[in-house]
DNA sequence: CTTAATTGTTCAAATTATTTGAACATAACA
DNA sequence: TGTTATGTTCAAATAATTTGAACAATTAAG
C-alpha cells in the first residue's frame, strides 16, 4: 500500500478553513500562520491532484469534491480520537466496549439510570445492549457474545466461571383482557381450569440449548412472542392469558385494560440474576457490576 | 480539537511490522531503514503514552492496546484511500480505480483484451481484478467490494439498482480422466447411472447468502475446490468427475486428458452476465463496459 | 558450544518538510 | 477612492524525519 495522498493534519486544516470561513481565522484556530494553511491545502490538493477550494475573489469555497473529502474526512478524524481514547482505556486495563444481554423481564429504566452513572465517569467505553429472552441470556454470556447478563432467570447454569447474583424477585400474576371471560369469575381459580384458554408465550431466544419456557399452562393452545413487550400488547389486544411481572405492568392494571385473576394457588415469586465470566477481569466491567449491584 | 497523537504514517508502520513480523521486513516495505520505523513507533508510544509492543528478546508482539489500535486503525486506513478514491472520481469524473469481479467460469483472455484496450486508452486508471465463484460475483457487486460482475450466473439478484446484460452462453459438459471407467461406456449415460462417482464441484465463494451450487449430480459423495482451474485439475488428475465449460477445456480434449461423457439428456446451456450498479456513474466503468459489451 | 548472521536501538549528522514573516496583489468595505 | 483585511509567494529559519554507523542482544548455523 502506497503512502496515503491525504493526512490527517490537512482534514483538520480543511474543516477549520470552513467552519471558520477563512484562511485568516482557521490559522488563528491551528496556532498557525496563513501561509503555513495555504501551503498544508496545496499540498493536498497536489497529492490527490483535485482542486478543493474554489477561490471565489479571497473567499474559498469548497468544490462538490471538496466538500465530499471534508464530510467523509471529518468521520475520519473523529474515529480517529475515538481509537486513540480507547487505546489509553485498554491500556489502563479498561475495556472499549462492553456488551450487556437485559432480559426483556427486566426494568430496563433501572439499568439504565445505573448504565448512565456509569458512563459519565467513562466517557470513552462503548455499551452494547441487546434483548435477549430467558436462556438465550446465559447462552450470550456462555458463548462470549456478552460480558455481563442482568435479569437472567433461575437455575443458573452449572458451569464453572460463571458469577451469579441474585438482583430481583419477580412476582408474576396471570392477567387477561378486561373483555375476558375469567375476568368475570370472582372465585379463586383452579390451574386446570385454564386448560381452555390461548396462552400467550415468550419464546426463548436461545439459539443452540434446547428452549424450554417457564410459567407454560400444560395442555393449552400456546401463541409465541418475542419479548415481554408484545406479550403484554398481545394479552391487551384479547388473544390470549398469560403470566405477567407485576411491576411491569402496574399502569395497564390501574387503567382497567389488564385484569389480574385470582389463582387458587399462586405462583412462587421468580429470582432474577445479573452474571458474569470470572474470567472477565475489566476493570470496567467490575465498575459497572458494582453500580448496578447498589440499584 | 488538538491535534490528533495518531498519524497514518504511523499506523501504516504498525500494519506493516506486525504483517511482516520485523522492523526489517518492515522498513523493507516501507522503503525505509529500520531506525526511522524505531522512531516512529516511540514517538507514537509517547503521544498516545501506551505501551503498543511488548519487546520479547527482539521479537516484537503487540499489547492488547495495540492490537486494538491495529485492528481499528486499519479500518481508518482502508477509510482513508477509499475516501481519497471517491474524492478523485467526483472532481474529474474519472475514477482512479475500477474494481472487477470476474467468475472463474469466464474465459479471462477475451476479457483481459478488451480491459488492455481499455487501459491504452487509459494510462492513469487502476483496475483490480479478483476471482470470484457463482453467488460470490453478486455478493461483491451488492456490497460494493467491486464495480463490475463480469460472468455472473443466472438469476440475476432482484435488487432495484442492478443492470445486467448477458454476455456470454456456457455450454457445460461432463468430463472425466482418461483412465476414468465412465469413458468406456460407449452408450448415452442416465443421469442415475452418475450417482456412485465422486463429483468435483466449485465452493461457492459467497460468504453471507447461502451458497448453492449448480450443476451438482444429486446424491454423490463431492470434493469441493474453489476455482475453475482446480476443479480442471481435479479431474485430470482423476479425482471425480464435473461438468466443465466446453470452450475452456477444449485443448484436454484434444490432447485426450480429459474425455466427454455422453448424456442422454444434455444439460441446457448457461446464462453468463456483465453487471454493474446503476448508481455508479464513473466515466471509467461506462467506458469499459462499452468496450467488454462489444467482446 | 562457539561462531556467524540478524535484529532493534541509539545517537549525531544529513536531509526533508514545515513554518515563518515580509512583500505583494487583490478583494471587501465604508 | 482610500483603507483594511485577506490569501499567496518566496527565501530564510526552524522543526521533523531519515540515515548510517556503532552497539548490544538474540537467533541460527556449524
Amino acid at each position: 500500500m502506497k503512502t496515503p495522498a491525504i493526512s490527517l493534519e490537512a482534514l483538520l486544516v480543511l474543516d477549520a478553513i470552513e467552519t471558520r470561513g477563512s484562511y485568516a481565522a482557521a490559522a488563528e484556530q491551528l496556532n498557525k500562520v496563513p501561509s503555513a494553511l495555504s501551503y498544508i491545502v496545496q499540498k493536498l490538493e497536489e497529492q490527490l491532484n483535485v482542486t478543493l477550494f474554489q477561490r471565489q475573489g479571497r473567499r474559498a469555497v469548497l468544490t462538490p469534491a471538496g466538500k465530499h473529502l471534508l464530510s467523509e474526512g471529518r468521520k475520519v478524524l473523529s474515529a480517529i480520537n475515538t481509537l486513540s481514547e480507547q487505546t489509553q482505556t485498554i491500556a489502563n486495563g479498561w475495556e472499549p466496549k462492553i456488551r450487556l444481554a437485559c432480559d426483556s423481564i427486566m426494568d430496563i429504566k433501572t439499568i439504565f439510570n445505573g448504565i448512565e452513572g456509569f458512563l459519565a465517569a467513562h466517557h470513552s467505553i462503548e455499551i452494547d445492549v441487546q434483548e435477549q429472552v430467558m436462556n438465550g441470556t446465559w447462552e450470550a454470556l456462555i458463548d462470549d457474545r456478552v460480558d455481563l447478563v442482568i435479569g437472567a432467570p433461575a437455575p443458573v447454569p452449572n458451569q464453572k466461571g460463571i458469577r451469579a447474583i441474585k438482583i430481583a424477585q419477580l412476582n408474576s400474576v396471570l392477567v387477561v383482557n378486561k373483555a375476558h371471560e375469567l375476568s368475570l369469575i370472582t372465585q379463586p381459580i383452579k390451574l386446570e381450569q385454564l386448560s381452555g384458554y390461548r396462552n400467550v408465550v415468550v419464546h426463548d431466544s436461545a439459539q443452540h440449548q434446547i428452549p424450554w419456557s417457564v410459567n407454560m399452562i400444560a395442555g393449552s393452545q400456546h401463541f409465541f412472542v418475542s419479548s415481554i413487550a408484545i406479550k403484554t400488547a398481545a394479552i391487551i389486544a384479547g388473544i390470549g392469558i398469560g403470566y405477567l411481572p407485576k411491576n411491569l405492568i402496574q399502569d395497564h392494571i390501574e387503567s382497567g385494560e389488564l385484569i389480574v385473576i385470582k389463582l387458587a394457588e399462586e405462583r412462587p415469586p421468580q429470582d432474577l440474576f445479573m452474571a458474569w465470566k470470572i474470567t472477565n477481569k475489566g476493570k470496567g466491567l467490575n465498575k459497572l457490576i458494582t453500580i448496578l449491584s447498589r440499584c
